[in-house]
RNA sequence: GCGCCCAUAGCUCAGCUGGAUAGAGCAACGGACUUCUAAUCCGUAGGUCGGAGGUUCGAAUCCUCCUGGGCGUGCCA
């Protein structure tokens, strides 16, 4: 049900019958912000007042006369400059409900015109271990996959593997210095994992030692700057506040660049100290001192198709993506199609010489580029050294996506910091024969570190996804075997049931949290905020469920039987609270639809929580059991049957799992 | 230098195409368990929505400028 779009429909004939054109303001419907105005709210009689010039509280009078809502509404009211408030009658609520029950899409119709969407998202590269930055664009990409799919749209889910790059040539570099064939084929997805960090530590290490003086010189710097700025307050006029303000200012934003300094130097040191203090370390940078271009010599030779590293690709790439599906299994995550880098790696050439012959890239310092008007630098798809690039490979797949899929639509879950490569991948499309699909960056903020600042990706030092996962369950487990909540529970929680639950429970914590943000901003990782169990968590959500299940098992009622009571008892409102969990559960399709069109789920977390609020106080309030009368108890376990089924499916539509009991 | 993004309560964050008195959670303080699970509920306190102009009947939201921060910026992905 979704009263805005039915309203707005019933304005515009009011509208239309007012002045030529007027239907256009007839979107401007919402839910009131304060439920003594009632339900739903118009505004269009203020600017319509302004277009006719005459008084909006008469326009607004005006269109109540000729507004025929009669069957969903009480009688409109006006209110404040020109405000029309709508009421819903009870015995549309309840009507509404009644059609829920029973319904496995609760209300919510099919898109009336279905789309093909494919979702670009998660991405990793494998071979390096998944760390914690690789959450968003899978837990994101998930939650719309899910959401569009169940509001009716043909959905392609891809995940666009980075399995060609140069983490293979570290691995390989690694494998034919350090690897034994034997313990590699052993326990390949370990082994393959350590050889990565192994050779990753000695390269960064290098690097560190390669960027020591310029960060020294940067904490020498900052040091002189901060000094100067306290100089410069101290002989601040202390007559002029102004100056001084300024002068305070400017000695807080060279203290903060010193502490970044200092810390950067500190990291760089600390990478090289790891490895100095480790004599089999050490030893192995000194055997080994130009490692980072010997990897990417590795990394050219396998493009250029040496027989015995793309042996070697072929034979590691499969227990790579053993250890990132292990990831994916559980977190509940699957997708349509992986088809990697390497999978388009054939038809690079091929697009660089149709992008030529289209007149549309040209060679510049020995590259291939293609230049567009609104960007100062071209994009480039070849390098000087015949190489192909990121650009290459995105617009590679947007052909065979075109070719294979005929989507109308792509949404690439990919970080914020890319958007400039997508408005230029998206510029390039329009001239490549992808003007039909309509081609969206879902971007998405950074991770901060509790810190606040950005947690890098490649330092190299990330807290391990995996290992997340695990202290999120764990901490759950903490909490759900507290021995305390386990006596209240018969029959007893078998240790079994306690750990699916301690499963459910962590897992479901990191991924709403990280919906609950809107994705364009950056979010503060707080692993003791996610897996707190209290406030505006997943876990708020489930013990509702939860609540909702023990009402029903305690009734000993299903739906089913629901459907009976209400035939043979009626359904009416007796307690504000009920009527209030009513207004909640017929707007999930609103919800769901606000998802869709702004990309982001953290709407229908906000929705949710709301929801459980709702029934929260409705659970306060309206005993179930005890309800006097046939019909109250009627009435109150359709909204518990209905609030648990809708709980459970907007859970599961942000990939979040339910239980029974917790 | 240029481009993009951000600034909301002590902290972490919402705020949908401009709408009525700017919200939530945490932290603080005060209440509620003989009650279908207190992982809960109720209440109190806390904000010049970074600053200054502008558009509008009406601005956290749109425009301009300023301040502060982040990110990106020709051969990584």
């Amino acid at each position: 049900m979704h009263v805005p779009n039915l309203l707005q429909q019933r304005f515009a004939e009011a509208l239309l019958g007012i002045t030529e054109g007027g239907d256009a303001f007839a979107s401007m419907i919402r839910p009131t912000s304060d439920p003594k105005h009632g339900d739903y709210q118009a505004n269009c009689a203020m600017p319509l007042s302004k277009k006719l010039g005459s008084n909006p509280r008469e326009v607004a009078q005006r269109i109540v006369d000729a507004l025929k809502v009669d069957d969903l509404f009480e009688n409109p009211e006006i209110a404040g400059p020109g405000f029309i408030n709508l009421k819903l009658t009870d015995d549309f609520l309840l009507s509404t409900l009644r059609n829920m029950l029973g319904d496995v899409r609760l209300s919510v119709p099919r898109v009336e015109s279905e789309q093909t969407i494919i979702i670009d998202f998660s991405s990793p590269n494998v071979a390096k271990p998944m760390h914690v930055g690789h959450i968003r664009s899978t837990v994101i990409g998930d939650a719309l996959s899910r959401t569009l799919q169940f509001i009716g749209h043909r959905v392609i889910t891809d995940n666009h593997l980075g399995d060609w790059g140069t983490q293979f040539g570290i691995i390989i570099y690694g494998y034919k210095h350090f690897g034994d064939p034997e313990v590699v084929m052993a326990n390949p997805v370990a082994e393959l994992t350590k050889l990565y960090r192994l050779v990753n530590q000695l390269i960064e290490y290098r690097k560190a030692i390669g960027a020591l003086e310029s960060l020294q010189q940067a904490v020498t710097d900052a040091t002189t700057a901060v000094a100067k700025s306290q100089a410069e307050l101290e002989s601040a006029d202390a007559e002029d506040p102004q100056a001084k303000k300024k002068a305070k200012k400017g000695l807080a934003s060279a203290e903060r660049r010193l502490v970044s300094a200092n810390g950067t130097q500190a990291a760089a040191q600390a990478k090289i100290d790891a490895v100095d203090q480790d004599s089999k370390l050490s030893q192995l940078a000194g055997e080994h001192p130009k490692i980072d271009t010997a990897v990417l010599e590795e990394t050219a030779k396998l493009h250029h198709g040496d027989p015995e590293n793309v042996a070697l690709w072929e034979r590691f790439l499969p227990y790579c993506k053993d250890e990132i599906n292990r990831v994916y299994d559980r977190l509940d995550v699957d997708f349509d199609h992986t088809l990697g880098e390497s999978f388009y790696q054939p038809m690079l050439a091929d697009v660089v010489a149709k992008l030529e012959s289209q007149g549309l890239a040209s060679e510049s310092d020995g590259a291939i580029c293609v230049f567009l008007p609104e960007f100062d630098a071209p994009m480039i798809v070849r390098k000087q050294d015949g190489a192909f690039l990121y650009a290459t490979t995105d617009l590679a797949t947007l052909q065979y996506r075109r070719e294979h899929f005929e989507p109308t639509e792509i949404l690439y879950v990919v970080d914020t910091r890319q958007s400039e490569h997508f408005e230029k991948l998206f510029a390039v499309a329009n001239h490549f024969g992808l003007e039909q699909v309509k081609l969206v960056h879902v971007n998405f903020g950074t991770v901060l570190g509790e810190d606040g600042r950005p947690m890098k990706t490649r330092s190299g030092t990330l807290i391990g996804l995996e290992g997340l996962l695990n202290d999120a369950v764990d901490r759950a487990k903490q909490v759900v075997c507290n021995p305390e909540r386990l006596a209240v529970f018969d029959p007893p929680m078998e240790e079994s049931e306690q750990e699916a639950i301690a499963e459910t429970v962590g897992i479901g914590a990191i991924k709403f949290a990280d919906l609950s943000h809107h994705r364009t901003s950056d979010y503060r990782f707080s692993l003791n905020k996610m897996v707190s169990l209290e406030g505006r968590t997943s876990t708020y959500v489930q013990y509702s469920f939860a609540r909702t299940q023990k009402i029903l098992e305690n009734a000993q009622k299903c739906e089913s039987d629901v459907i009976e009571m209400v035939a043979e008892h009626g359904i009416e409102f007796t307690h504000p609270a009920e009527r209030d969990l009513a207004l909640m559960l017929i707007r999930f399709e609103e919800a769901l639809q606000t998802v869709h069109k702004d990309y982001a789920p953290n709407l229908l977390v906000d929705y949710l929580l709301d929801t459980a609020k709702v029934y929260s106080k409705f659970n306060e309030n309206c005993h179930v059991l005890k309800a006097e009368t046939e019909t109250i108890q009627t009435t109150r376990l359709m909204l518990v049957s209905l609030t648990g089924r809708m709980l459970q499916v907007g859970l599961g539509l942000l990939g979040v799992g339910v239980v029974p009991r917790m």
